[in-house]
Parts: C-alpha cells; sequence; structure tokens
DNA sequence: CTGTTATATGCCTTGACAGGTATATGCTGC
DNA sequence: GCAGCATATACCTGTCAAGGCATATAACAG
C-alpha cells in the first residue's frame, strides 16, 4: 500500500480520519461511534499510522490517536493542478453533487438562477 | 467502485488523468505517451468515464477524452476540514520559525484560500 | 498475583480489481 | 462490398487487501 490515494481509498478509514478531525481519540471511541469491531478500527489505525495520516501517545491503558498533516498535503498538491480547470465548471457541479447526494442541502444563499 | 477514491486510487488512472489537463486525448496518443497496453488504457478510460472524471467526443474513428469537474471537486470537499486543520499547524510553524530564524525568507506557494 | 480492560496481531477466507490475450465493434476510404 | 485502422469488450488468472474470529500483549485495580 504504497500511495495516499491507496489509504483514502477505504471508507472506513475515512470515517476514522473525519472523527479524528474535530479532536483526538481513543480506540475504545473511534469503535463505539462508528460501530466498528475492535480489530477492524485497529488493523485501519496501523495503516493510517504507517501512512504517516496518523499518530498515537499512550494514555494508561488507552492510546489516542491524532490526525497529522503531511499526507493530507499530498492530495492538496495533487489536486492542484485540476483545481485551476475545474474552477470554471461551478455550475456543473452543483447539478452533479445534487444527483450524487439529493439530501444534502446546498446552504449557499439561494441567489435564484435558472 | 463507488466513491472517486477508489478511482484516483490507481496510479495508471491518476497518470492518465495527469495527461488530460494540458488537453483532450485521444486513446492512441495516451497509449503512445504512457506505454500501455491499448486495452488496458480503455478500461481504465471506462472507469474514468463511469465516475465522471472525463468524457469522450468521436472524431472519426478517434475518441476524444477531456477532463470533468465535478469528481475532482469532490475530493476537494472531502479534503477541505483537513486543509483547515493543517494550516494552522503550518502556521504555528511558521511562528515558531520566525521567532528562531527572523532573518529567514519563506519561500512558500502563496497559499492562495484564507 | 489475578483478574479485567484496552489494544494489537495472526490466520484464514472471500471478493474485487488489474493485467494479458484474443476478439468484437465501429468508422473510413476505396 | 472489403481492407485497415482505432477503440471497446470478454474471458481468464493472479494478487492483494478487508473482514471475522481467536488470541496475544500490555497496563491497570484490587
Amino acid at each position: 500500500m504504497d500511495s495516499v490515494f491507496e489509504i483514502i481509498a477505504e471508507p472506513n478509514r475515512r470515517a476514522i480520519l473525519g472523527l479524528l478531525v474535530s479532536s483526538e481519540q481513543s480506540v475504545g471511541e473511534i469503535e463505539r461511534r462508528l460501530r466498528m469491531p475492535q480489530p477492524t478500527v485497529s488493523k485501519h489505525l496501523r495503516v493510517l499510522r504507517e501512512a504517516g495520516f496518523v499518530e498515537s501517545t499512550v494514555d494508561a491503558q488507552r492510546r489516542l490517536y491524532r490526525l497529522k498533516a503531511e499526507p493530507f498535503q499530498e492530495v492538496e498538491e495533487w489536486l492542484a493542478p485540476f483545481r485551476r480547470f475545474w474552477s470554471t465548471h461551478v455550475d456543473a457541479l452543483e447539478r452533479h453533487l445534487a444527483r450524487m447526494h439529493p439530501s444534502t442541502s446546498t446552504k449557499r444563499k439561494t441567489r435564484s438562477r435558472r
């Protein structure tokens, strides 16, 4: 598993990363919040740790995991050239997202275009 | 293959997307430039097309592929919360370094957001 | 020391996906 | 129509990673 993209391809890993945005969490908390078996959590955390997405510190019997920045920046760098390209096509994106996630309300001030 | 992240997890697909940043390309050109067997190119293009990363138009016997914007911005949206997180770290680091080495000029790519 | 909680690891099975090769489809010009 | 080029698809196979379950390690409480 070499690239950061393979790491974030896994939905459960993205869920874990999402949890850690707010604050550091113990394995048990992640297990509880994501309703995910403990070995699964540990294994994904291992992958994330070895890829540099997270780091852990010991707190008694617990281990607290928190995010690290670098791999995210790697994604950011890859994305950069495409950003220049897509910024002219914003309207199409909104239609696209509306199709993919019909429930998600776009919280934009509805300036009634179209 | 449901999420955009699984799509871009494949190195050859990222290579194809990279090629298309500059301009649209035919299958044969991609095949030539990436030194990749033609069926492989076609298969990856199919995946990319079905995921909305590219679209094609017919030009005689050739098909010209070009990028589409939406899926990239989906990645962008996922990345956004983490960007907030890491940029504060970077800023903190810069302040730290500024105190330590007041003479050092920060030659950073101008981070155009926030 | 013993039991209990928290986390990590090992083993096995299963499924998905990428590559290779062959072949099919489609368009063009004669 | 046929020949030739460009692209797509079908089929097969190997690989690899994720999940389930059992078990190992580690730190704490008593």
